[in-house]
DNA sequence: TTCTATAATGATAACCAATATCATTATGGA
DNA sequence: TCCATAATGATATTGGTTATCATTATAGAA
């Protein structure tokens, strides 16, 4: 899936919701779609060149957010970093290093995520939740922090 | 494992460190091993009886998780909840209400436990990161918020 | 027990990610 | 082109969290 197709369907996404793909979201997006995990305002600030306000560059997370674009991700620091969807990226899980807070996406071969899908659909089960995705968070020490 | 017990193992830890266990800290280590789930200093703050103030509040579960004794999962509304390590209450993973945040352990039998550590062994040794710890996600709708 | 060094407390102020406000600007449709 | 409305961005505000610091409590020494 190429940047400009995810881009595409973002936008068709927010067309049906009468919301409009800016200059400014685009460069979100964008900088989402090529990052390797999710990432927080203050990051998306300091990376894109030039930088998006920071009052727009939140508010424009939270409309993407809400448009079911991005999702969320609360981590280290009491900051929310973003990526776009599992829709449109497709699914995956996190790894985190637990002292910088550095985030990455990983991909399961279909077996491993199988077997996790099924845990996933047991403990929803069991304590009478609607069951709307799940995350297998594995935590260490990068490289670098090693 | 009852609460005096993990209490007593607390104890130990902090006094190795020259740390003590204050009846403050008490206060907060009883609520923690007695809930369900992570919680959040406000929350502590309103189901403590009397509460502690927040500052005292604040300073305590950072240095508990410091010496290593609580664990801080970051939730939503950029909210810090702490539940004692898994060395102190087992190993557990998360079902986390995706509308009102609410976050629940659960514990899995072993053998979906150990399918789970296969994986992120895997994921881990892949990217070169020091595995430390890993968690099962599980995000849904709750019975409240359905 | 008393003294003393040090840890802990709690009121207060400061911090900072995130959100709200609002006047200005841009956009798509009539 | 005009207009209704969405979007922007500078600014102010909120709220969870952390830092400060004078006071209090505690453990160990004398």
């Amino acid at each position: 899936m190429t940047v400009d197709q995810i881009e595409q369907m973002a936008r068709i996404r927010l067309g049906e919701r009468g919301i409009r793909y800016t200059r400014g979201r685009q460069q979100v997006m964008e900088a989402l779609i090529r990052a390797d995990g999710p990432r927080a305002a203050v990051e998306l600030h300091r990376e894109m060149q030039p930088p998006l306000p920071l009052s727009s560059l939140y508010r424009s997370l939270a409309v993407l957010a809400e448009a079911g674009i991005l999702s969320p991700h609360h981590g280290a620091q009491g900051m929310t970093r973003y990526e776009p969807a599992e829709w449109l990226i497709g699914h995956h899980h996190h790894l985190v290093c637990v002292d910088c807070g550095a985030v990455g996406d990983v991909e399961l071969s279909s077996e491993m995520e199988s077997a996790i899908e099924r845990v996933a659909v047991r403990i929803a089960g069991a304590e009478g939740y609607a069951l709307t995705g799940h995350t297998l968070e594995v935590e260490g020490r990068c490289r670098l922090c090693a």
